[in-house]
DNA sequence: TATGAATGAGCCTTCATTCAT
DNA sequence: GATGAATGAAGGCTCATTCAT
């Protein structure tokens, strides 16, 4: 009976080595070092290296869209939940710093993440953003004639720089505090009247 | 009597291998064949492959920087400018198909690049666009209380994560055609008064 | 509280196992499924992964010996011995054909086992065989002056390369066929008179 | 330029390393060792370890055929060429007690050799034999309705079985004193007339 | 200067064996 | 006794780097 926590254990473990030396100056053995557990035991789980890696990235992920649906369905106002995006996605890495620091800098590189296995889990992060905007066209707030495709990925990438800032920065102020005024540059660019 | 165009050969042939195959998959040798030289020829004019990349990219990144600084300097209105810096930005990606690839998808591995060696040609590219900012607030056609740093990185960030949409979708559109969208949103949302 | 039929059943899934994939691609875990228990259990009834084949080698061979010897007694005439002897080594392998294939391709790792453990079972066999043709060179019907040792290694090796050549043809024809004609050249060959 | 010496002597090392341990118990290192480089250097010759043994075999066995070929050749006589073939055939191994032990015990085992690669190289040395017995009858000095292929196989395993035994009694002996009686033995049994 | 054969440290992965349950 | 998750030693192979020519 294989310990269901196991997986879990080895992803968290992951995290703080490759927080702490990045992806290819990680040894499987140091995961498992990490993890209290026998180099071995790690392919009990996964099947290599590589699968540590897209799984955790997939599973973060996942969580991560899944609770920024879900505080966004909270919100009746298009422009509220933009607001709650921004603060959401900074508040996450603000309080997971490590899982920042893999997310923003470890799993940028190379063709295996964006391209691949993850598209998918990423894609579902755009989507959320550019459901939102086109409910705020909808309603008017947000100018109709918007390319919302394009200005999805501007908040995104504005977001997303912004924490790649931070981290490369060593989180040295605290990243929530700039949620709204990005949100607030944003939505003034997007928005139909005044913000 | 070292060869002066062999550190350019070889560097210009790294771009092609890295948008092949990534900066991990590329063997030392694959740049010396795609440069038409011997792989020890390499270790003349570089010390370790991460040279390589670490010049590529300070290299290719300080020519981008004195381009754009260039071109910035020939308008006189900030808003243009900012129009500027956004279709240069996108421009210079689309002409150079497989510099896009590298520097969109391959030069993301923070710890060796934007930590570290090549940080200051970053903060060079940032400071061109901070200080446009700058002279638009004072000009008063930017809101004077915009937070400049923040809004730099933001319109970075939207720029940048066009470009790697664009990159990892194939390239499938016109990457220029992006920029006319992408600078009007930023500027509505950062300028004092309609634009 | 040993199962006294685990052994056995063990030894019988590992005939399938190595006759499906061979001795060095075979796990121990696959012999445990082929015998529907756990791979610990093994270790229960064997000390190493070797002793499997070890035994199983022994014990099949001693059998083997077990019914030659049997078999020979039953005859008279020593020309008929011989004839026995090859064809029931032929008929063995022909109704066995996954034991004949572990015996004449994977078993024949040297080191392991015609050195060391399982000798005494090969020159049990050699055994039989040499009493044998003695026997015929005492009776006159083999010639006198034969020498018996290299007769007796002869035969054996005649047999064998029908055998594995019968095995590595993928068992396309019925080797027991074979058994008159090795028979009658061999006896042709030792024998004091015509056959 | 390679050194077009080094893949011969890779596989002379190979011969003394697989001979002293056996293959599955010799490390590329060893055989690195023995013959005086670094392990990486073998893998400008070789793709794999199993390679190496491949192409161990393939060669020996060539030149063996091709040397008892041309010896045949020089034989009028078809029941002299048989004598020929069998003195041959153990002079070779007398004179090479390394390669000996690879052929005769290493390369024995498993799917990998008489099956697949080298099967093309053992198939000659049949066809060899298999000529000469077809000669013979032709010529009437061999019984007309011999089944060559069987005689063939049969002559074979003999020399075979006799190399065999002559390994694994750590070449107490001369194997060569077995040619004449071998020969003699096979010969009456498979000619029309006396011998 | 240029070459490319040689080097050898480094690491992922396998799998026989153990042992807590 | 039976289990199967856990162990960790072992080794094939890669490839950045060196250096004799």
């Amino acid at each position: 009976m294989r310990d269901p926590d196991k997986p879990q254990q080895i992803i968290e473990a992951a995290i703080r080595v490759f927080a702490r030396n990045g992806y290819y100056n990680s040894r499987v053995s140091d995961i498992a070092r990490e993890a209290g557990i026998a180099s071995g035991t790690i392919y009990l789980y996964f099947k290599t290296k590589d699968e540590i890696l897209v799984t955790l990235f997939r599973e973060k992920m996942a969580q991560w869209v899944a609770s920024v649906r879900r505080e966004v369905a909270a919100e009746r106002d298009p422009l509220a939940k933009v607001r709650k995006i921004v603060a959401l996605h900074f508040r996450v890495l603000e309080e997971n710093p490590e899982l920042a620091e893999v997310l923003q800098v470890e799993l940028r590189q190379g063709q295996k993440f964006f391209r691949g296995a993850s598209a998918h889990e990423v894609s579902a992060y755009f989507g959320v953003i550019n459901d939102v905007l086109e409910e705020g066209a909808a309603s008017g707030q947000i100018r109709r004639d918007l390319p919302v495709k394009i200005a999805t990925k501007m908040l995104f990438g504005a977001m997303d720089q912004l924490a790649t800032s931070w981290v490369l920065g060593k989180r040295a102020y605290r990243l929530t505090e700039a949620a709204e005024p990005v949100a607030t540059i944003f939505l003034k660019g997007v928005c139909a009247h005044g913000v």
